[in-house]
DNA sequence: GAAGCAGGATTGGATATCAATTTATTTGGA
DNA sequence: TCCAAATAAATTGATATCCAATCCTGCTTC
Protein backbone atom coordinates (compact mmCIF):
# COMPACT_ATOMS: atom_id res chain seq x y z
CA UNK A 1 0.00 0.00 0.00
CA UNK A 2 2.19 2.74 0.82
CA UNK A 3 5.94 3.14 -0.85
CA UNK A 4 7.12 6.33 -0.30
CA UNK A 5 7.47 6.56 -3.79
CA UNK A 6 3.90 6.23 -4.49
CA UNK A 7 3.04 8.59 -1.68
CA UNK A 8 5.32 11.13 -3.59
CA UNK A 9 4.22 10.36 -6.70
CA UNK A 10 0.48 11.26 -5.81
CA UNK A 11 1.88 14.49 -4.01
CA UNK A 12 3.47 15.75 -7.38
CA UNK A 13 0.22 14.09 -8.88
CA UNK A 14 -2.14 16.76 -6.76
CA UNK A 15 0.47 20.03 -7.27
CA UNK A 16 0.03 18.89 -11.30
CA UNK A 17 -3.47 19.24 -10.84
CA UNK A 18 -3.53 21.69 -8.64
CA UNK A 19 -2.23 23.89 -10.99
CA UNK A 20 0.78 24.76 -8.72
CA UNK A 21 2.93 23.06 -11.29
CA UNK A 22 2.51 23.93 -15.00
CA UNK A 23 3.61 21.95 -17.48
CA UNK A 24 7.25 22.18 -18.92
CA UNK A 25 8.16 22.82 -14.87
CA UNK A 26 11.62 20.97 -14.94
CA UNK A 27 11.19 18.29 -12.51
CA UNK A 28 15.00 17.91 -11.25
CA UNK A 29 15.50 14.72 -8.96
CA UNK A 30 17.82 16.31 -7.05
CA UNK A 31 15.25 19.51 -6.22
CA UNK A 32 12.71 16.99 -5.62
CA UNK A 33 14.78 14.59 -3.49
CA UNK A 34 16.12 17.58 -1.09
CA UNK A 35 12.31 18.40 -0.98
CA UNK A 36 11.16 15.42 0.21
CA UNK A 37 14.04 14.90 1.99
CA UNK A 38 14.88 11.17 -0.19
CA UNK A 39 17.47 9.49 -2.14
CA UNK A 40 17.15 10.55 -5.73
CA UNK A 41 16.26 6.56 -6.50
CA UNK A 42 12.68 7.32 -5.07
CA UNK A 43 12.32 10.35 -6.90
CA UNK A 44 13.27 8.50 -9.72
CA UNK A 45 10.32 5.92 -9.34
CA UNK A 46 7.68 8.64 -8.73
CA UNK A 47 8.61 10.22 -11.77
CA UNK A 48 8.14 7.01 -14.08
CA UNK A 49 4.96 6.32 -12.19
CA UNK A 50 3.88 9.46 -13.47
CA UNK A 51 5.25 9.38 -16.79
CA UNK A 52 3.18 5.98 -17.47
CA UNK A 53 0.00 7.81 -16.45
CA UNK A 54 0.87 10.09 -18.93
CA UNK A 55 1.50 13.68 -16.61
CA UNK A 56 4.95 14.05 -16.73
CA UNK A 57 7.70 13.46 -19.88
CA UNK A 58 11.12 12.07 -18.89
CA UNK A 59 13.63 12.73 -21.58
CA UNK A 60 16.74 10.66 -21.88
CA UNK A 61 19.80 12.10 -20.18
CA UNK A 62 17.44 15.63 -20.00
CA UNK A 63 15.65 15.68 -16.70
CA UNK A 64 11.52 15.18 -16.60
CA UNK A 65 8.84 18.01 -17.00
CA UNK A 66 5.35 18.53 -16.53
CA UNK A 67 4.12 17.12 -19.16
CA UNK A 68 2.61 19.52 -22.15
CA UNK A 69 0.38 18.14 -24.17
CA UNK A 70 -0.09 19.74 -27.60
CA UNK A 71 -3.19 21.31 -28.83
CA UNK A 72 -3.63 18.08 -31.14
CA UNK A 73 -3.14 16.02 -28.15
CA UNK A 74 -5.71 17.68 -25.88
CA UNK A 75 -8.44 17.15 -28.42
CA UNK A 76 -7.23 13.37 -28.93
CA UNK A 77 -7.54 13.83 -24.60
CA UNK A 78 -11.69 15.06 -25.24
CA UNK A 79 -12.48 12.59 -28.01
CA UNK A 80 -11.20 9.52 -26.00
CA UNK A 81 -13.41 10.75 -23.06
CA UNK A 82 -15.73 11.14 -25.29
CA UNK A 83 -15.88 7.56 -26.77
CA UNK A 84 -14.94 5.84 -23.86
CA UNK A 85 -18.49 7.20 -22.31
CA UNK A 86 -20.59 6.93 -25.75
CA UNK A 87 -19.54 3.57 -24.73
CA UNK A 88 -21.12 3.11 -21.16
CA UNK A 89 -23.93 4.70 -22.79
CA UNK A 90 -24.40 2.10 -25.04
CA UNK A 91 -23.93 -0.90 -22.36
CA UNK A 92 -26.66 1.61 -20.33
CA UNK A 93 -28.99 0.01 -22.63
CA UNK A 94 -27.93 -3.80 -21.39
CA UNK A 95 -28.25 -2.85 -17.99
CA UNK A 96 -31.12 -2.26 -16.30
CA UNK A 97 -29.90 -0.71 -13.73
CA UNK A 98 -32.07 2.69 -14.32
CA UNK A 99 -32.21 3.34 -10.60
CA UNK A 100 -29.05 4.48 -10.56
CA UNK A 101 -30.31 7.42 -12.67
CA UNK A 102 -31.32 9.22 -9.41
CA UNK A 103 -27.63 9.92 -8.77
CA UNK A 104 -27.37 11.73 -11.63
CA UNK A 105 -30.47 13.46 -11.39
CA UNK A 106 -29.14 14.21 -7.66
CA UNK A 107 -25.56 15.58 -9.03
CA UNK A 108 -27.56 17.72 -11.51
CA UNK A 109 -29.97 19.53 -8.53
CA UNK A 110 -26.58 19.92 -6.61
CA UNK A 111 -25.46 21.80 -9.58
CA UNK A 112 -28.25 23.71 -10.43
CA UNK A 113 -28.12 24.71 -6.28
CA UNK A 114 -24.48 25.98 -7.21
CA UNK A 115 -25.50 27.85 -10.02
CA UNK A 116 -28.08 29.41 -8.30
CA UNK A 117 -25.89 30.90 -5.46
CA UNK A 118 -23.05 31.91 -8.15
CA UNK A 119 -20.52 29.64 -6.79
CA UNK A 120 -19.30 28.49 -10.61
CA UNK A 121 -16.35 26.61 -8.98
CA UNK A 122 -18.46 24.51 -7.04
CA UNK A 123 -20.91 24.21 -10.21
CA UNK A 124 -17.49 23.15 -12.28
CA UNK A 125 -16.95 20.32 -9.80
CA UNK A 126 -20.47 19.32 -9.52
CA UNK A 127 -20.43 19.00 -13.66
CA UNK A 128 -16.87 16.73 -13.57
CA UNK A 129 -18.63 14.68 -10.82
CA UNK A 130 -21.59 14.05 -13.28
CA UNK A 131 -19.31 12.42 -15.62
CA UNK A 132 -17.90 9.74 -12.85
CA UNK A 133 -21.43 8.94 -11.64
CA UNK A 134 -22.04 7.85 -15.10
CA UNK A 135 -18.85 5.86 -15.82
CA UNK A 136 -19.59 4.94 -12.30
CA UNK A 137 -22.91 3.28 -13.47
CA UNK A 138 -21.09 0.67 -14.94
CA UNK A 139 -19.77 -0.82 -11.32
CA UNK A 140 -16.87 -1.15 -14.11
CA UNK A 141 -13.24 -0.77 -12.13
CA UNK A 142 -11.17 -1.09 -15.56
CA UNK A 143 -12.68 1.33 -16.86
CA UNK A 144 -13.57 4.12 -13.68
CA UNK A 145 -9.31 3.70 -13.33
CA UNK A 146 -9.36 4.30 -17.35
CA UNK A 147 -11.78 7.19 -16.60
CA UNK A 148 -9.74 8.66 -14.11
CA UNK A 149 -6.39 8.76 -16.02
CA UNK A 150 -7.75 10.33 -18.81
CA UNK A 151 -9.66 13.10 -16.32
CA UNK A 152 -6.39 13.64 -15.12
CA UNK A 153 -4.91 14.55 -18.42
CA UNK A 154 -7.79 16.79 -18.87
CA UNK A 155 -7.00 18.43 -15.65
CA UNK A 156 -3.58 18.98 -16.62
CA UNK A 157 -5.16 21.06 -20.19
CA UNK A 158 -6.71 23.38 -17.87
CA UNK A 159 -3.21 24.96 -16.91
CA UNK A 160 -1.81 25.35 -20.23
CA UNK A 161 -4.92 26.46 -21.63
CA UNK A 162 -7.07 28.88 -20.44
CA UNK A 163 -10.87 27.51 -20.04
CA UNK A 164 -14.19 29.54 -19.93
CA UNK A 165 -17.20 27.07 -19.42
CA UNK A 166 -21.08 28.29 -19.98
CA UNK A 167 -21.65 25.77 -16.84
CA UNK A 168 -25.28 26.83 -17.09
CA UNK A 169 -25.81 25.43 -20.66
CA UNK A 170 -23.36 22.32 -19.55
CA UNK A 171 -25.81 21.74 -16.65
CA UNK A 172 -29.05 21.65 -18.81
CA UNK A 173 -27.33 19.46 -21.53
CA UNK A 174 -26.74 17.09 -18.31
CA UNK A 175 -30.28 17.08 -17.74
CA UNK A 176 -31.33 16.13 -21.35
CA UNK A 177 -28.97 13.30 -21.37
CA UNK A 178 -30.29 11.86 -18.25
CA UNK A 179 -34.07 12.72 -20.54
CA UNK A 180 -32.79 10.44 -22.97
CA UNK A 181 -31.29 7.92 -20.68
CA UNK A 182 -34.88 7.67 -19.57
CA UNK A 183 -36.94 7.46 -22.31
CA UNK A 184 -33.92 4.64 -23.72
CA UNK A 185 -32.84 6.70 -26.64
CA UNK A 186 -29.40 5.69 -26.67
CA UNK A 187 -28.03 6.94 -29.94
CA UNK A 188 -29.55 10.52 -29.41
CA UNK A 189 -27.37 10.84 -25.68
CA UNK A 190 -24.60 9.64 -27.51
CA UNK A 191 -25.26 12.27 -30.04
CA UNK A 192 -25.84 14.67 -27.38
CA UNK A 193 -22.69 13.90 -25.25
CA UNK A 194 -20.78 14.12 -28.41
CA UNK A 195 -21.86 17.77 -28.72
CA UNK A 196 -21.84 18.50 -24.88
CA UNK A 197 -17.79 17.86 -25.03
CA UNK A 198 -17.15 19.65 -27.80
CA UNK A 199 -18.70 22.84 -26.11
CA UNK A 200 -16.28 21.70 -23.32
CA UNK A 201 -13.46 21.96 -25.80
CA UNK A 202 -14.49 25.43 -26.71
CA UNK A 203 -13.97 26.18 -23.80
CA UNK A 204 -10.20 25.84 -23.93
CA UNK A 205 -8.55 28.84 -25.88
CA UNK A 206 -4.61 28.93 -26.38
CA UNK A 207 -2.77 30.78 -23.85
CA UNK A 208 -0.59 32.95 -25.11
CA UNK A 209 1.71 33.37 -23.00
CA UNK A 210 2.11 30.44 -20.37
CA UNK A 211 2.72 31.47 -17.06
CA UNK A 212 5.67 29.58 -15.32
CA UNK A 213 4.94 27.71 -12.36
CA UNK A 214 6.31 28.61 -9.42
CA UNK A 215 10.02 27.46 -7.57
CA UNK A 216 9.44 23.65 -6.60
CA UNK A 217 9.70 23.59 -3.00
CA UNK A 218 6.30 26.51 -3.02
CA UNK A 219 4.78 24.18 -5.00
CA UNK A 220 4.88 21.51 -2.61
CA UNK A 221 5.06 23.39 0.85
CA UNK A 222 1.86 23.94 1.87
CA UNK A 223 2.43 27.97 1.49
CA UNK A 224 2.21 30.13 4.28
CA UNK A 225 -0.10 29.92 6.98
CA UNK A 226 -2.08 33.16 6.19
CA UNK A 227 -0.91 34.48 2.84
CA UNK A 228 -2.19 32.48 -0.32
CA UNK A 229 0.90 32.82 -1.75
CA UNK A 230 -0.96 33.14 -5.48
CA UNK A 231 1.69 33.09 -8.36
CA UNK A 232 2.73 36.11 -9.59
CA UNK A 233 -0.02 37.73 -11.26
CA UNK A 234 0.70 39.07 -14.80
CA UNK A 235 -1.12 37.83 -17.56
CA UNK A 236 -4.79 37.27 -18.10
CA UNK A 237 -4.41 34.38 -16.52
CA UNK A 238 -4.77 36.24 -13.02
CA UNK A 239 -8.50 37.60 -14.34
CA UNK A 240 -9.57 34.48 -15.03
CA UNK A 241 -8.59 33.16 -11.89
CA UNK A 242 -10.40 35.55 -9.76
CA UNK A 243 -13.32 35.24 -12.10
CA UNK A 244 -13.58 31.36 -10.92
CA UNK A 245 -13.38 32.43 -7.25
CA UNK A 246 -16.27 34.08 -6.23
CA UNK A 247 -15.84 33.42 -2.47
CA UNK A 248 -12.27 33.42 -2.69
CA UNK A 249 -11.97 29.69 -1.47
CA UNK A 250 -9.17 27.46 -3.35
CA UNK A 251 -7.63 25.28 -0.59
CA UNK A 252 -5.35 22.47 -1.98
CA UNK A 253 -4.22 20.43 1.21
CA UNK A 254 -0.92 18.79 0.61
CA UNK A 255 0.69 15.66 2.16
CA UNK A 256 3.77 17.17 2.91
CA UNK A 257 7.08 15.39 3.89
CA UNK A 258 6.07 12.36 6.60
CA UNK B 1 16.91 3.40 -27.14
CA UNK B 2 15.33 5.18 -24.01
CA UNK B 3 16.66 3.58 -20.72
CA UNK B 4 17.24 0.27 -19.31
CA UNK B 5 14.57 -0.02 -17.19
CA UNK B 6 12.32 0.30 -20.36
CA UNK B 7 13.96 -2.08 -22.74
CA UNK B 8 13.69 -4.39 -19.73
CA UNK B 9 10.42 -3.96 -19.05
CA UNK B 10 9.31 -4.54 -22.62
CA UNK B 11 11.78 -7.79 -22.23
CA UNK B 12 9.55 -9.01 -19.62
CA UNK B 13 6.26 -7.83 -20.91
CA UNK B 14 7.37 -10.20 -24.16
CA UNK B 15 7.43 -13.15 -21.86
CA UNK B 16 4.18 -12.83 -20.18
CA UNK B 17 2.12 -12.03 -23.46
CA UNK B 18 4.25 -14.49 -24.92
CA UNK B 19 2.77 -16.77 -21.88
CA UNK B 20 6.79 -17.72 -21.14
CA UNK B 21 5.43 -16.60 -17.29
CA UNK B 22 2.38 -17.37 -16.14
CA UNK B 23 0.11 -15.26 -14.19
CA UNK B 24 1.25 -15.48 -10.05
CA UNK B 25 5.03 -16.22 -11.35
CA UNK B 26 7.49 -14.77 -8.65
CA UNK B 27 9.48 -12.03 -10.07
CA UNK B 28 12.22 -11.59 -8.04
CA UNK B 29 14.45 -8.32 -7.79
CA UNK B 30 17.84 -10.51 -7.45
CA UNK B 31 16.91 -12.95 -9.81
CA UNK B 32 15.93 -10.67 -12.64
CA UNK B 33 19.07 -8.60 -11.81
CA UNK B 34 21.26 -11.15 -12.24
CA UNK B 35 19.63 -12.48 -15.54
CA UNK B 36 19.88 -9.40 -16.97
CA UNK B 37 22.96 -8.02 -15.03
CA UNK B 38 21.76 -5.22 -14.47
CA UNK B 39 21.44 -3.75 -10.65
CA UNK B 40 17.96 -4.65 -8.08
CA UNK B 41 17.38 -0.86 -9.25
CA UNK B 42 16.61 -0.75 -12.60
CA UNK B 43 14.68 -4.32 -11.92
CA UNK B 44 12.56 -2.34 -9.32
CA UNK B 45 12.38 0.63 -11.72
CA UNK B 46 10.85 -2.02 -14.79
CA UNK B 47 8.65 -3.36 -12.24
CA UNK B 48 6.97 -0.15 -11.56
CA UNK B 49 6.46 0.64 -14.92
CA UNK B 50 4.37 -2.96 -15.54
CA UNK B 51 2.81 -2.47 -12.51
CA UNK B 52 1.37 0.81 -13.80
CA UNK B 53 0.54 -0.86 -17.17
CA UNK B 54 -1.71 -3.82 -15.02
CA UNK B 55 0.37 -6.58 -15.49
CA UNK B 56 2.19 -7.24 -12.91
CA UNK B 57 1.61 -6.37 -9.18
CA UNK B 58 3.65 -5.35 -6.71
CA UNK B 59 2.99 -6.04 -2.71
CA UNK B 60 4.92 -4.51 -0.25
CA UNK B 61 7.37 -6.33 1.45
CA UNK B 62 6.51 -9.60 -0.39
CA UNK B 63 7.43 -8.78 -3.83
CA UNK B 64 6.40 -8.40 -7.76
CA UNK B 65 4.26 -11.01 -9.60
CA UNK B 66 2.64 -11.62 -12.63
CA UNK B 67 -0.81 -10.55 -12.32
CA UNK B 68 -3.48 -12.88 -11.84
CA UNK B 69 -6.93 -11.18 -12.96
CA UNK B 70 -9.84 -12.65 -11.02
CA UNK B 71 -12.84 -13.76 -13.20
CA UNK B 72 -14.63 -10.15 -12.55
CA UNK B 73 -11.52 -8.36 -13.43
CA UNK B 74 -11.39 -10.27 -16.49
CA UNK B 75 -15.24 -10.05 -17.40
CA UNK B 76 -14.23 -6.16 -16.61
CA UNK B 77 -11.07 -5.93 -19.07
CA UNK B 78 -14.03 -7.27 -21.97
CA UNK B 79 -16.24 -5.16 -20.90
CA UNK B 80 -14.57 -2.42 -21.17
CA UNK B 81 -12.92 -3.10 -24.35
CA UNK B 82 -16.51 -3.60 -25.22
CA UNK B 83 -17.33 0.02 -24.40
CA UNK B 84 -13.80 1.56 -26.38
CA UNK B 85 -14.44 0.66 -29.49
CA UNK B 86 -18.41 0.59 -28.79
CA UNK B 87 -17.33 4.60 -28.57
CA UNK B 88 -15.44 4.27 -31.45
CA UNK B 89 -18.71 3.41 -33.70
CA UNK B 90 -20.41 6.10 -32.37
CA UNK B 91 -17.74 8.54 -33.60
CA UNK B 92 -17.81 7.03 -36.58
CA UNK B 93 -20.94 8.49 -37.57
CA UNK B 94 -19.45 11.80 -37.00
CA UNK B 95 -16.30 11.33 -39.60
CA UNK B 96 -17.12 10.55 -42.90
CA UNK B 97 -13.91 8.17 -43.64
CA UNK B 98 -15.76 5.61 -44.98
CA UNK B 99 -12.37 4.72 -47.11
CA UNK B 100 -11.15 3.69 -44.22
CA UNK B 101 -13.58 0.83 -44.16
CA UNK B 102 -11.59 -1.24 -47.22
CA UNK B 103 -9.03 -1.66 -44.65
CA UNK B 104 -11.34 -4.06 -42.44
CA UNK B 105 -12.76 -5.51 -45.68
CA UNK B 106 -9.21 -6.35 -46.21
CA UNK B 107 -8.53 -7.89 -42.84
CA UNK B 108 -11.52 -9.63 -43.27
CA UNK B 109 -10.30 -11.35 -46.72
CA UNK B 110 -7.16 -12.06 -44.88
CA UNK B 111 -8.58 -14.16 -41.95
CA UNK B 112 -11.22 -15.79 -44.38
CA UNK B 113 -7.46 -17.18 -46.52
CA UNK B 114 -6.49 -17.94 -43.04
CA UNK B 115 -9.47 -19.88 -41.79
CA UNK B 116 -9.56 -21.14 -45.96
CA UNK B 117 -6.15 -22.89 -44.94
CA UNK B 118 -7.08 -24.27 -41.76
CA UNK B 119 -4.11 -21.98 -40.20
CA UNK B 120 -6.21 -21.19 -37.00
CA UNK B 121 -3.27 -19.62 -35.56
CA UNK B 122 -3.05 -16.38 -38.34
CA UNK B 123 -6.61 -16.37 -38.49
CA UNK B 124 -6.87 -15.45 -34.71
CA UNK B 125 -4.27 -12.62 -34.93
CA UNK B 126 -5.61 -11.69 -38.03
CA UNK B 127 -8.93 -11.62 -35.70
CA UNK B 128 -7.17 -9.13 -33.28
CA UNK B 129 -5.94 -6.88 -35.69
CA UNK B 130 -9.28 -5.73 -36.78
CA UNK B 131 -9.73 -4.81 -33.80
CA UNK B 132 -7.16 -2.43 -34.09
CA UNK B 133 -8.03 -1.43 -37.39
CA UNK B 134 -11.05 -0.60 -36.34
CA UNK B 135 -9.48 2.21 -33.35
CA UNK B 136 -6.94 3.09 -35.86
CA UNK B 137 -9.83 4.75 -37.76
CA UNK B 138 -10.03 7.36 -35.13
CA UNK B 139 -6.56 8.34 -35.45
CA UNK B 140 -6.49 9.12 -32.08
CA UNK B 141 -2.87 8.20 -30.43
CA UNK B 142 -4.17 8.35 -27.17
CA UNK B 143 -6.86 5.98 -27.39
CA UNK B 144 -4.78 3.67 -29.72
CA UNK B 145 -2.18 3.84 -26.82
CA UNK B 146 -5.25 3.10 -24.56
CA UNK B 147 -6.69 0.28 -26.23
CA UNK B 148 -3.64 -1.61 -26.85
CA UNK B 149 -2.92 -1.41 -22.81
CA UNK B 150 -6.62 -2.97 -22.65
CA UNK B 151 -5.05 -5.40 -25.29
CA UNK B 152 -2.35 -6.91 -23.44
CA UNK B 153 -4.58 -7.22 -20.16
CA UNK B 154 -6.72 -9.34 -22.72
CA UNK B 155 -4.03 -11.32 -23.59
CA UNK B 156 -2.52 -11.89 -20.05
CA UNK B 157 -5.79 -13.93 -19.71
CA UNK B 158 -4.96 -15.77 -22.23
CA UNK B 159 -2.60 -17.88 -20.31
CA UNK B 160 -4.92 -17.55 -17.16
CA UNK B 161 -8.31 -18.87 -18.79
CA UNK B 162 -8.36 -21.40 -21.43
CA UNK B 163 -9.24 -20.09 -24.78
CA UNK B 164 -11.45 -21.70 -27.70
CA UNK B 165 -11.93 -19.52 -30.65
CA UNK B 166 -14.92 -20.33 -32.99
CA UNK B 167 -12.86 -18.34 -35.38
CA UNK B 168 -15.40 -18.51 -38.34
CA UNK B 169 -18.08 -17.11 -36.56
CA UNK B 170 -16.28 -14.30 -35.11
CA UNK B 171 -14.81 -13.40 -38.95
CA UNK B 172 -18.18 -13.37 -39.77
CA UNK B 173 -19.47 -11.09 -37.12
CA UNK B 174 -16.40 -9.04 -38.02
CA UNK B 175 -18.08 -8.98 -42.11
CA UNK B 176 -21.40 -8.27 -40.35
CA UNK B 177 -20.25 -5.28 -38.66
CA UNK B 178 -18.47 -3.55 -41.76
CA UNK B 179 -21.88 -4.19 -43.89
CA UNK B 180 -23.12 -2.14 -40.99
CA UNK B 181 -21.02 0.45 -40.92
CA UNK B 182 -21.24 0.73 -44.78
CA UNK B 183 -25.12 1.33 -44.23
CA UNK B 184 -24.99 3.34 -41.06
CA UNK B 185 -26.38 1.47 -38.37
CA UNK B 186 -24.39 2.44 -35.63
CA UNK B 187 -26.64 1.23 -33.43
CA UNK B 188 -27.06 -1.44 -34.47
CA UNK B 189 -23.57 -2.64 -34.79
CA UNK B 190 -22.61 -1.55 -31.20
CA UNK B 191 -25.13 -4.41 -30.36
CA UNK B 192 -23.77 -6.52 -32.45
CA UNK B 193 -20.12 -5.51 -30.88
CA UNK B 194 -21.30 -6.39 -27.61
CA UNK B 195 -22.39 -9.71 -28.78
CA UNK B 196 -19.47 -10.47 -30.75
CA UNK B 197 -17.11 -9.54 -27.46
CA UNK B 198 -19.36 -11.99 -25.51
CA UNK B 199 -19.03 -14.70 -27.95
CA UNK B 200 -14.94 -13.84 -27.17
CA UNK B 201 -15.24 -14.18 -23.72
CA UNK B 202 -17.17 -17.21 -24.02
CA UNK B 203 -14.32 -18.89 -25.36
CA UNK B 204 -12.32 -18.55 -21.41
CA UNK B 205 -12.75 -20.99 -19.25
CA UNK B 206 -11.63 -21.67 -16.22
CA UNK B 207 -8.36 -23.46 -15.92
CA UNK B 208 -8.65 -25.08 -12.30
CA UNK B 209 -5.05 -25.81 -12.30
CA UNK B 210 -2.58 -23.43 -13.46
CA UNK B 211 0.50 -24.58 -15.29
CA UNK B 212 3.34 -23.16 -13.83
CA UNK B 213 5.38 -20.89 -15.65
CA UNK B 214 9.14 -22.32 -16.54
CA UNK B 215 12.06 -20.77 -14.48
CA UNK B 216 12.90 -17.26 -15.10
CA UNK B 217 15.89 -17.46 -17.00
CA UNK B 218 14.25 -20.05 -19.38
CA UNK B 219 11.20 -17.36 -19.94
CA UNK B 220 14.25 -14.87 -21.16
CA UNK B 221 16.73 -16.87 -22.64
CA UNK B 222 14.71 -18.50 -25.07
CA UNK B 223 17.83 -20.77 -25.69
CA UNK B 224 15.76 -23.62 -27.15
CA UNK B 225 13.95 -23.91 -30.28
CA UNK B 226 10.72 -22.11 -30.35
CA UNK B 227 9.55 -25.14 -28.63
CA UNK B 228 7.13 -23.16 -25.73
CA UNK B 229 4.30 -25.67 -26.11
CA UNK B 230 4.78 -27.84 -23.10
CA UNK B 231 1.15 -27.71 -21.82
CA UNK B 232 0.31 -30.59 -20.40
CA UNK B 233 -3.68 -30.43 -21.95
CA UNK B 234 -5.08 -33.13 -19.10
CA UNK B 235 -6.56 -30.64 -16.55
CA UNK B 236 -10.64 -30.17 -16.33
CA UNK B 237 -12.09 -26.98 -17.43
CA UNK B 238 -14.74 -25.43 -15.59
CA UNK B 239 -17.44 -23.48 -17.67
CA UNK B 240 -17.14 -19.48 -17.12
CA UNK B 241 -19.44 -17.58 -15.36
CA UNK B 242 -22.85 -18.58 -16.41
CA UNK B 243 -23.87 -15.02 -17.76
CA UNK B 244 -21.28 -15.40 -20.45
CA UNK B 245 -22.54 -18.90 -21.21
CA UNK B 246 -26.07 -18.57 -22.16
CA UNK B 247 -25.84 -21.25 -24.64
CA UNK B 248 -22.30 -23.00 -25.04
CA UNK B 249 -22.18 -24.75 -28.71
CA UNK B 250 -18.77 -24.18 -30.49
CA UNK B 251 -18.15 -25.93 -33.37
CA UNK B 252 -14.51 -24.96 -34.39
CA UNK B 253 -11.90 -25.75 -30.81
CA UNK B 254 -8.97 -23.91 -31.42
CA UNK B 255 -6.62 -23.45 -28.63
CA UNK B 256 -5.94 -19.88 -28.63
CA UNK B 257 -2.12 -19.95 -28.30
CA UNK B 258 0.18 -16.95 -29.31
C1' DG C 1 -0.33 -30.93 17.29
C1' DA C 2 -0.45 -25.86 18.18
C1' DA C 3 1.82 -21.67 19.77
C1' DG C 4 5.62 -19.07 19.66
C1' DC C 5 10.24 -17.73 18.80
C1' DA C 6 14.73 -17.24 16.10
C1' DG C 7 17.02 -16.93 11.90
C1' DG C 8 17.23 -16.46 6.91
C1' DA C 9 15.70 -14.32 2.84
C1' DT C 10 13.67 -10.47 0.41
C1' DT C 11 12.17 -5.99 -0.17
C1' DG C 12 12.48 -0.85 0.51
C1' DG C 13 15.48 2.53 0.88
C1' DA C 14 20.10 5.43 1.80
C1' DT C 15 24.55 6.74 0.51
C1' DA C 16 28.57 7.15 -2.16
C1' DT C 17 30.57 6.82 -6.54
C1' DC C 18 31.29 6.91 -11.61
C1' DA C 19 30.52 7.48 -16.67
C1' DA C 20 27.92 9.76 -20.17
C1' DT C 21 25.57 13.55 -21.70
C1' DT C 22 23.65 17.93 -21.56
C1' DT C 23 23.99 22.77 -20.31
C1' DA C 24 26.40 26.79 -19.04
C1' DT C 25 30.54 29.48 -19.16
C1' DT C 26 34.58 31.10 -20.74
C1' DT C 27 37.76 31.88 -24.11
C1' DG C 28 39.22 32.84 -28.83
C1' DG C 29 38.78 34.85 -33.26
C1' DA C 30 36.86 37.71 -37.12
C1' DT D 1 30.66 43.53 -30.89
C1' DC D 2 29.20 39.19 -32.04
C1' DC D 3 29.64 34.44 -33.15
C1' DA D 4 31.94 30.04 -32.47
C1' DA D 5 34.81 26.68 -30.35
C1' DA D 6 36.58 24.76 -26.11
C1' DT D 7 36.15 23.91 -21.46
C1' DA D 8 33.88 23.51 -16.98
C1' DA D 9 29.71 22.53 -14.32
C1' DA D 10 25.48 20.27 -13.58
C1' DT D 11 22.34 16.48 -14.32
C1' DT D 12 21.10 12.01 -15.38
C1' DG D 13 21.70 6.75 -15.71
C1' DA D 14 23.43 3.26 -13.34
C1' DT D 15 26.35 0.37 -9.91
C1' DA D 16 27.83 -1.34 -5.52
C1' DT D 17 27.35 -1.66 -0.79
C1' DC D 18 25.01 -1.19 3.30
C1' DC D 19 21.08 -1.17 6.63
C1' DA D 20 16.21 -1.51 8.54
C1' DA D 21 11.78 -3.54 8.22
C1' DT D 22 9.07 -7.25 7.00
C1' DC D 23 7.84 -11.81 5.64
C1' DC D 24 8.57 -16.74 5.51
C1' DT D 25 10.38 -20.95 7.39
C1' DG D 26 11.72 -24.15 10.43
C1' DC D 27 12.60 -25.33 14.95
C1' DT D 28 11.64 -25.59 19.74
C1' DT D 29 8.57 -25.99 23.43
C1' DC D 30 4.47 -27.02 25.73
Amino acid sequence: MSGRSEQIAATICEAILGHRLKPGAKLGERDLADIFRVSRIVIRQALIRLAEDGLVTVERNRGAFVAKPSLAEAIEVFETLTMVEQGVIAQLGNRPRMSLLTELRANIERQKAALGQGNEQLAGEFGLEFHDLLVSLTRNRVLIELHAQLKRRARLLESLYRCDFDHCQLCDEHEHLVALFDRRQWAKAQQLLDEHYRLVARGYRIEDEIVPSQPLHLAFNPPAPEKPAEESAGSKTAVIAARYRPNGKSSHRIKGDA
